[in-house]
DNA sequence: GCGACTTTGTTCCTGCCTTCACAAGCGGTT
DNA sequence: AACCGCTTGTGAAGGCAGGAACAAAGTCGC
């Protein structure tokens, strides 16, 4: 609650705060009262000190000599990634992906509620995914009005993903989910992140295709690797 | 065939890529022949010098005063991101997002075949997702040498996530594709990229909070929204 | 045949992110 | 009460990605 400085936080620390957060959860369940920046960082599969420096964006959390408090650190991102209030989200497009998404246990648990699934597909209307109706697109208006919704999560076919994400903003959702294979546009003051998946297939294909080809190279250097990227989508 | 020079890629280049060429199969279904930098950056949701700068490691593929051949910079990234062969791809964790994923058909048109489905579960085992069987995850090392699958997806529970990675690395898989909410440890010569979906709405949780907050902040500096991410157009 | 326009490819620069390394601080022990 | 080991927090440096501006080059029009 008292920030004592207003500091910006980078985007990509944000990501990871996340991961913290997921990690220890599981600590606390284990029944872990403190960890350290060590531990911690190896279980989200970061570097130490780079976990330090994100921590310190919140200010000081931890004890030297002794780590962080499990419950304390738990609570202040929780307080600091906005996850203390229940998040309503609209999804649209309950295919198969879609109803996978709003299936999720993992979104429940972190304070994601879907409270409204449509579909352009009479055929799909009035099918039952998590616990809820799916309702026709014309509805999307009437129930982002209705549930306050704040998130937009969009998994319709590449044609239709601008139109609806149009809808979305102009009935006041400012946070898009976009796992449609097209760059959405959006007004200022709309955050959109995007969820590529066959992106993420492409990547590894070239990787594999590179290592392939550089066997023969000095396998010293290791310039092409380019590292991992174990962290966020992105 | 004849890279003049083996000019590394950033990773950050490959994934762009992967986006330049899925927007150049739609411009080659509607008939076009050229498109220049800056047509093809609107469309894919980047900056017209940074999509010049992506293809220039490729070598000089474009004409100054036309542009880009279509079929001639589509073909010059398949090449380059390995997706002229098809690679075959073992799905391990039928649930619902392993189900979306196996039958999703933008996978199917990009060179990934999905040519095993496991899972765990005896409920599961048998049934038919997109066109295969779910066989039981015992038989992983076996459908691995059967099809010599390149790329492994795991959409397991977090908890036997390390193990099936470690099963699929020892069968002989050297990419992964991990939805589950964990850092997998792999040895070296193996790539891993992780989906985190729950961190994704997170960090659209962390914004609005930002902007519910900010509102009496300075609106002109904006150093918090911090941009928009991934392939948000601007 | 020549000029002007269009578009690419490249270079420079700015800012951010990551990493390393060190000083400061706290608990436990003697 | 003082020392010692352990851990955090921060400062500095290096690398990398992104963006803007400019020169080279090829085409179209006259």
């Amino acid at each position: 609650m008292t920030q004592s400085r207003p500091r910006i936080v980078p985007e990509a620390t944000v990501a990871r705060l996340a991961v913290y957060l997921r990690v220890l959860a599981g600590l606390a369940d284990g029944g872990r009262t403190h960890v350290s920046s060590g531990e911690l960082a190896a279980a989200a599969g970061v570097n130490p000190a780079g976990l330090r420096k994100d921590l310190s964006y919140l200010g000081p959390c931890g004890v030297r000599g002794v780590g962080y408090s499990v419950a304390g650190l738990r609570q202040r991102l929780t307080d600091t990634l906005g996850a203390a209030r229940s998040r309503p989200c609209v999804l649209v497009g309950a295919g198969r992906l879609g109803s996978a998404l709003a299936d999720y246990a993992g979104f429940a648990s972190r304070g994601f509620e879907f409270v409204g699934l449509l579909d352009a597909d009479p055929a799909r209307v009035g099918a039952q995914v998590g616990g809820h109706t799916v309702r026709p697109v014309d509805d999307l208006e009437a129930v982002v009005a209705a549930t306050q919704a704040s998130i937009g999560v969009i998994t319709t076919p590449a044609e239709v993903a601008q139109s609806v994400c149009d809808r979305l903003v102009a009935a006041g959702v400012r946070s898009i989910l976009n796992f449609a294979p097209v760059a959405l546009s959006v007004p200022a003051g709309v955050d959109v992140r995007k969820v590529d998946l066959s992106v993420e297939l492409q990547v590894l294909s070239f990787l594999e295709q590179q290592r392939d080809d550089s066997p023969p190279a000095a396998p010293t250097s290791g310039p092409v690797r380019a590292a991992v990227a174990a962290g966020a989508a992105r």
